[in-house]
DNA sequence: TAGATCCGGATGTTTATTATCCGGAGTATG
DNA sequence: CATACTCCGGATAATAAACATCCGGATCTA
């Protein structure tokens, strides 16, 4: 059978979280090309352009052209919280969609007879709410902090050269 | 551009959801069978019947072979959560699959350098979990409560009507 | 001016979802 | 027992979404 497939997250979503993560530990006026970014994480560089592009319309990175440029983020990570990231990739739509089937079939009534949201509506974005206030809880200034914690020291330092070369 | 895609729960869910809070107002011993449910929501029959098939693999809905036959609950309405009809439905899986991309690139360490889950993994599996027992926190005997409190008089009189003709 | 970079539209590829079909097995009813 | 009705699940097809690449143009720095 196999019909399981199970509500999934965009990829972009993991790399748009590394990828401001990384930005916040770059030193002031420090600045990433999106092919740099790319190389660091290992993922295709064009589409991660496009992801790049979107968490800059939405305010969350900067971008800078021409030589020495790239991206850097447009605000201090203490304010930039995952959900500004994930809302800015996924969009802000509800995982449930009601197709409002309630007014199909046979026993269908005018429209005026659905006021608003019914119960099962509610229920489903309620949960979508907390959802969405769990993530807004937690800023990239924090998951900096748990990287520098529970990361591999030896990754870290590996990371941290990598930056200084990239940026020379 | 428009990238923009937003995860998505299937239409599925839905479907399980209002068959589900249906069959919760049959009179004990009745049963409708696929086709009707299809019909009364409106939906694609054979589609339908292969949510119908997992909800039943679930343990949620009861199938009852033969002439008269069709589904019914498994169990009382006040013992199935709405969580239950979803993971049913759509699997147990996060949202947020990890792709482990800190692992790849030029800074990549050892396997033995990551321990468990990461802090962005961590946060992604703390809003699950709070998304999933929100919508564990709503039986479908709350879901029937609330249609019998808001939803239109007509409507309901309409398909109380039309279950009587089905179960006959 | 030259080189580097972002921007965003157009396009192609791959994968997931949605949808249908059919043979097989089980069951109540007469 | 014969029959009509139903669920079961595998195979397959159609459609939609996600993933990925490319390129011309604009913008900026040095
Ligand atoms: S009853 Fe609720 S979930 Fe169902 S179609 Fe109407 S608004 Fe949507
Ligand atoms: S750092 Fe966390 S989110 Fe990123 S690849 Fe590792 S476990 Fe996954």
């Amino acid at each position: 059978m196999f019909i399981i497939r199970s509500m999934k997250l965009s990829d972009g979503i993991e790399w748009g979280i590394h990828v401001t993560t990384l930005l916040a530990v770059l030193p002031p006026e420090g600045a990433l090309p999106a092919a740099r970014l790319a190389e660091f994480h290992g993922v295709p560089a064009a589409y991660l352009a496009k992801h790049l592009q979107a968490l800059s319309r939405a305010g969350i990175l900067a971008s800078i052209h021409g030589p020495r440029g790239g991206y850097r983020l447009a605000k201090p990570a203490t304010e930039i919280t995952v959900l500004d990231v994930v809302e800015a990739i996924d969009g802000t739509e509800p995982a449930f969609r009601c197709n409002e089937i309630r007014r199909r079939g046979p026993t269908a009534q005018p429209a005026a007879a659905y006021p608003l949201p019914c119960g099962i509506h509610r229920v489903m974005v309620s949960a979508d709410l907390v959802w969405r206030a769990s993530l807004r809880s937690v800023t990239v200034a924090d998951l900096v902090t748990t990287v520098a914690n529970d990361g591999d020291p030896a990754g870290l330092v590996a990371g941290a050269k990598w930056i200084r070369d990239a940026l020379a």
